[in-house]
DNA sequence: CTGAAAGCGCTTACAG
DNA sequence: CTGAAAGCGCTTACAG
């Protein structure tokens, strides 16, 4: 490792100088002194000790990654299609701007705030928190936070960035109205966060002529059911009678796909189904699966910059940033 | 943050002995002392700070993980469901063991140097990584590396963490055999690594008694063919002649799953298809798709033991490790 | 058993 | 225009 004082006495000056011509401060250094450093600077492939730049600059320039919950709708979070392109867009977005992206695991409350603190980690990237543990987490560590597709109750203040998940909802909604299906079911994991505004949009979707679209219409499919093919075959009458379902998540309409082929229905032409997410292999289902693509490399960068002006304290005019979504027709939905 | 200098200050003693007592010097120390301070750290709530350490240390316990080349089996190599779970689960061993996981892209060799170099680096863990490519960066860079699904040259050293190719390419060949596919065609993006290996192992498998397997049946997909449909449509012949293709990732075989059913193939009554990865969406395919599974945990925390190693100059026995693979039956297989 | 001191690689007032 | 010096938070011989 060459050090800013090898680079000095190369030169034969102090390393001051050479520090000073790091930083471009050309008023300080003759443009002589100046180009001698520079170029002794490039040949030794001089990179500064970042040890050495957390304790003279108090900051890492690391940002942290952490997913609050393990798993995210059913899978492992970081094995969710869109957590993992996100880590990759966000990571591109970090290093452009000459910052670091370290994952933390963010099981532990207790962890997220030692390891953040013992790297000084600049800021914070968080993933499927509870509010609970956003609070604790608050609490416990000082740092400019982003959370990540959050809905919290009222009048507790945070910066998120997300999706325009009552539009997708919206878009879904309206499409499976404009085929004819005025009774379709919504179908997600909770009754809250993404999945709730989601189905605020399917709603209002469905019910713009004056429609009604009761609770009824929300149906909850347990993310821990062990038994899903009996959960198919118990609602499978009423989910004919809908003859739509729209699912908060590929992963749940591809499965109910798979379910609902094995009890003899017809899809789309018994049921149509619609997704949300746009995963890699949506397209291979069959039929190919419609659904709400969201743009994640807006949303990395988006999150990126507003953790940035939160980082150097600049004016930040909305706390709260959506990434608009698209809906993509395949095949899976049948005019009725 | 509360520093050493506070701790011992607040005790009445020199950082010396607190540092004694942090790292558990206890012949160093009176047990009185020991207690006092200990009470106090924890009360204080003290975490070391990472720059410092980097500096005295001079090693940061910080494991990089690089992705060699942007995209990976046709997608995003973060968005490949086994590279983000040996991600989250290389993160879990790395923290539990005390140290740090950052994501250093490896589009540009120099900057994979410039970031490890910087940041003092203990060791890299690479993903896809050309020869070309590890060459230069080991020329540069003199860090412990462990590389992941590799296979270089003959005489080039390295170390290695992979799976099994070769067991799963025979197991999906011996399991066509078996179900009377016996001019069962192989179809991958490349000729190379682990393409190759599985080729290998699916020939022998359709060799074991004597049959032949040429190479006329390692057919190549050009990972960069914008027109998919039809290269099937042009092969369609040769594919309902040898009744059954086994795809060297899930990903081809789920295309091929639905642009044969487009052009009016029945699968598997016509063609039987296998994939590779098991991914989690291929369990929906229609029909669910036969595959070849790995233990991408086992696999994370071999990748990281080695470099552990490495990293401490243990005495290694076997350069390359390979996990095991499994063979996971669904219906897209039909005997013949 | 305890602590003073040097050193890791850098930045930043400050003096000249 | 240039450099000596203090300081960031820690560890580690070493002296007592």
């Amino acid at each position: 490792m060459v050090t800013l004082q090898d680079i000095a006495d190369k030169v034969g000056v102090s390393r001051t100088t050479v520090s000073n011509v790091l930083h471009g401060n050309t008023k300080r250094v003759s443009k002589q002194t100046m180009d001698k450093i520079s170029k002794i600077l490039e040949q030794e492939g001089y990179v500064p000790n970042m040890g050495s730049l957390i304790m003279t600059k108090n900051s890492s320039r690391i940002i942290g990654l952490t997913l609050g919950s393990s798993t995210f709708h059913h899978m492992h979070a970081l094995q969710t299609p869109f957590i993992s392109e996100f880590l990759s867009k966000l990571q591109l977005e970090a290093e452009s701007h000459g910052y670091y992206v370290m994952i933390i695991s963010g099981k532990e409350v207790s962890s997220v705030v030692d390891i953040a603190s013992r790297w000084n980690i600049d800021g914070l990237i968080l993933f499927a928190f509870s509010e609970e543990k956003y609070r604790l987490l608050t609490q416990k560590l000082n740092k400019s936070m982003v959370l990540i597709d959050y809905y919290p109750s009222k009048g507790f203040f945070h910066y998120n960035v997300g999706i325009d998940d009552y539009s997708g909802g919206y878009l879904i909604g309206d499409y499976l109205y404009n085929n004819n299906h005025k009774s379709a079911l919504f179908i997600a994991e909770t009754k809250k966060d993404s999945d709730y505004q989601r189905w605020l949009g399917f709603k209002d979707a469905q019910e713009q002529n004056g429609e009604i679209c009761t609770s009824y219409r929300y149906n909850i499919l347990n993310p821990h059911l062990s038994d899903v093919k009996s959960y198919y075959q118990t609602n499978l009458e009423k989910f004919i009678e809908a003859r739509a379902l729209a699912f908060s998540s590929d992963y749940r309409a591809m499965e109910a796909m798979q379910n609902l082929f094995q009890l003899g229905v017809n899809i789309p032409d018994d049921i149509s189904i619609t997704g949300f997410d746009d995963s890699l292999y949506c397209k291979f289902a069959r039929p190919a699966l419609t659904t709400i693509k969201q743009n994640v490399r807006l949303k990395a960068q988006l999150a990126f910059s507003q953790l940035l002006k939160i980082i150097n304290n600049e004016l930040i005019t909305e706390a709260s940033i959506h990434s608009p979504v698209e809906l993509v027709i395949r095949n899976s939905v049948k005019p009725y």
